[in-house]
DNA sequence: TCTGGGGTCCTAGGACCC
DNA sequence: TCTGGGGTCCTAGGACCC
């Protein structure tokens, strides 16, 4: 989808159409009705804090402004941009929208997050008919179709990538944006993908482009160029073949239609960095709220979690992590907190954090569990929570 | 003007087991 | 006298993606 997230918001505040604005950051700057029947927006001027820009506008981006940007950053580029909160709820909605139609005519979809699918058109009736004019006529006319579905059920547009394969779709997504359909088979890439830099190619980001810029390599053509095995040398085994491959093109990774989660997670910046003790209680607050956030959501999905973790970002920005295996599954808020709270007497506690949060990780579908699962693991009745950790009532016997 | 929140996958060392 | 080979699980960190 196309600037997704803004997208959406245009379609409620008509006006603001062809003007930048930027998605993000917090819910304090909501739109205020004006007695004359107006709305107030906020602009990137107004803000204050520690946001970052979700998605901006193609008018915004002109400016200098993309998603990940700081807003205060933002701001100084473009003050008088329009900002608006998220609403995930929103996007949520359409997403399922787009995700609907597009599977009435393709009913092959991988999920790769709220705004983009993967879909598998080989088996699509239609699909390989060619005509005189143009070899691709079946599938350009499916794909056009997609994106006319699109638009009618959301009044969005996306950006469809035909290709052989998952790594080529990705990247061609991206050539025609916005609004684009970009057929490319194999013959296509020594013109049209090897003048592109390496960092377009998905899995290629930042710290591998530099690395790679270093060795010369700036391009996918010149990936391509490059020597396998000094690729192995600089990049390992398993990374260094990968590069090489992806610069011819190469992917045999299968649709995932279907996937379970394997961690949920809940995090938070600070509105200023807290010290660990002289914010002691504001940080017992914060963490435990997002305990019970973390369980509130492993209920909601019913899942249960076997490892239990802590995040802490410093205000230098490092990052420590720490986790626990516990005995046995649990979905319960008081056992996680208990758990993060053991996780968090390893770690060093000696300067200002500016970032907490809490995992759950190892999960499995709560309905898959043994009934005794649930208790070793803290899942007590209110009675039996003060128990020091991992003990049991002396009437149940040790395994 | 310091840089969100929610994820996945990979690597690597150590414990532990057969 | 100097020490196998393979496997799994646990933990921490890091790159990358949406």
């Amino acid at each position: 989808m196309d600037a997704f997230y803004a997208s959406v918001e245009l379609l409620r505040y008509p006006e603001l159409r062809g003007r930048p604005v930027v998605v993000g950051g917090g819910q304090r700057h909501q739109p205020v009705l004006q007695p004359d029947g107006s709305r107030r927006f906020a602009t990137l001027r107004d803000y204050a804090g520690r946001g970052v820009i979700t998605t901006a506008t193609y008018e915004a981006r002109a400016l200098g402004v993309h998603s990940g940007m700081g807003l205060m950053k933002a701001a100084a580029l473009a003050p008088d941009a329009m900002l608006l909160p998220t609403d995930f709820d929103e996007y949520r909605r359409y997403s399922r929208r787009f995700k609907e139609v597009v599977a009435e005519r393709a009913p092959s979809i991988e999920n790769r997050g709220i705004d983009e699918i993967y879909i598998d058109l080989t088996e699509i009736p239609g699909v390989q008919e060619t005509s005189e004019a143009d070899p691709y006529a079946g599938v350009r006319d499916l794909a056009s179709d997609i994106k006319a579905r699109v638009r009618s059920a959301t009044g969005l547009s996306c950006s469809i990538g035909v290709t052989p394969n998952k790594l080529l779709s990705k990247l061609c997504s991206d050539l025609e944006k916005p609004d684009g359909l970009t057929i490319l088979t194999l013959a296509d890439i020594p013109a049209r993908i090897w003048p592109l830099p390496a960092r377009r190619i998905n899995g290629i980001g930042p710290k591998a482009s530099a690395r790679l810029e270093a060795l010369g390599i700036r391009t996918i053509g010149d990936l391509a160029a490059a020597d396998p095995q000094g690729l192995v040398d600089h990049f390992g085994s398993n990374y260094g073949a990968w590069l090489y491959e992806a610069a011819y093109g190469r992917d045999d990774r299968p649709m995932m239609t279907f996937s379970e989660p394997k961690s949920l997670s809940r995090e938070t910046t600070f509105e200023q960095d807290l010290h660990p003790r002289h914010h002691r209680e504001a940080l017992g607050r914060i963490f435990t709220r997002l305990c019970e956030r973390l369980a509130a959501d492993l209920k909601a999905k019913q899942y249960a979690a076997k490892t239990i973790g802590v995040k802490l970002r410093y205000d230098d920005f490092k990052i420590v992590t720490r986790e626990i295996t516990l005995p046995a599954h649990t979905d319960d808020a008081d056992a996680i907190r208990r758990n993060a709270g053991l996780c968090l007497k390893r770690v060093p506690l000696d300067r200002r954090l500016r970032l907490l949060g809490v995992r759950a990780g190892t999960l499995c579908k709560a309905d898959a569990l043994p009934a005794s699962d649930d208790r070793a693991a803290g899942n007590a009745p209110r009675d039996e929570t003060t128990l020091p950790l991992f003990d049991r009532p002396t009437d149940t016997p040790a395994p």
